[in-house]
DNA sequence: TCCGTCACCCTATCACTGATAGCCTATCAG
DNA sequence: CTGATAGGCTATCAGTGATAGGGTGACGGA
């Protein structure tokens, strides 16, 4: 089967990655099987399991680094210059754009069930969301200079109606939304507006 | 097999329906096959089929009628007495309250990707859906006096911020919320400050 | 040069899934 | 009694994630 020019090692599990990735992307989560994966990765179907214990593994994998590439934006967007409500205002439109943007990370990320219990207990997948949660919260934390629990709940709440917006515009796109870019600018300027000020 | 004393017509379908509603909140949605339910009615694997075309048809059903119960719940908390703000945050409780108790529900309502262009064009899901949205629309218009378009825009952004403390409760349970209750109390009083007013 | 190890891959096969085909049985109107 | 209808059954299908067990080439030490 042409077995000349091995990929080197590791190789073949990033590029397992990339080509799941685009599958999600295109087809949807549920309607990638082991099989189509392999298929345009070019291998049989068991060899993936040289890469990965299971084939949730690999939507686990691209979980966390779907969080750890929205930390990355989110940081860049949080610590432009501005007033705080200005900084806010872009990590907001960069968390909307990210999800937006990469709908397959970020259904993997935050809309596909965990596996109740199942991973040991130092889930990959929450650490790599509590990092990127944690370049809001500390943007709340500076501006209120409080650690505090209000603290953390403004952030949470924040997070949760930013969340809100990508998910139903990702799911819900037979909804009659109202222009997108306009429905984005509104809830993201009153999101920020009164952000925060204590309940 | 006991066949004595057969269930009315329609009857099965209704039990199926209890059953796989249960099962879903008990152990997640992706976990229950067909098979089970079948086993939990106490009929075989392929009579499901006399009584829904497709096992997708069991969900959809029960996303149907869980917006119904969701609109009926709005409509009611909507239509007491009190000022707008105070009217919406009843609503506000009411939609989260809905979430939180009806759990397997929600997800099936909100959560699950609609099977893309599968069901022809008028899709009972998408109907149900806008008849729980338009309790909530319709009081923003008439607190606003107008059906334009920023009053849809305000109402789908609300709607927006609601769910996704909903989802982001019900999807990661693992994270280290602040508490339940405070959380909720906080997110609501955030939504309903300034809800009604232009952006 | 030989040999073990390692990374990687394969075919064959498993149990289980949603779904269909074809047939049986209880009930009821005429 | 009879045909229609609702509801049920077993047998079976293709497709799914996963495992078992064995093959192949590169490479480093003896």
């Amino acid at each position: 089967m042409a077995q000349g020019a091995r990929p080197r090692i590791g190789e073949r599990r990033e590029q397992i990655l990339d080509v799941a990735l685009k599958l999600f992307a295109e087809h949807g989560i549920q309607q990638v099987t082991t099989r189509r994966i392999a298929q345009a990765v070019g291998i049989s179907q068991p060899s993936l399991y040289a890469h990965f214990r299971t084939s949730d593994e690999i939507a686990i994998e691209l979980c966390c680094r779907g969080f750890t590439r929205l930390h990355d934006r989110l940081t860049h967007a949080s610590a432009e210059a501005g007033t705080p409500e200005e900084r806010l205002r872009r990590l907001g439109e960069e968390y909307v754009r990210f999800g937006l943007d990469h709908p397959a990370v970020y259904r993997v990320a935050f809309m596909v069930d965990q596996p109740t219990g199942r991973i040991p207990e130092p889930s990959p997948v929450l650490a790599a969301g509590l990092r990127a949660f944690g370049v809001l919260l500390a943007l709340f934390q500076e501006v209120r200079d409080a650690h505090d629990e209000t603290t953390a709940a403004l952030a949470q709440s924040t997070w949760a109606s930013m969340h809100g917006l990508v998910a139903l515009l990702l799911v819900r796109h037979e909804f009659p939304w109202v222009g997108r870019e306009r429905l984005i600018a509104l809830h993201l300027g009153r999101l920020c507006a009164h952000a925060f000020e204590d309940a």
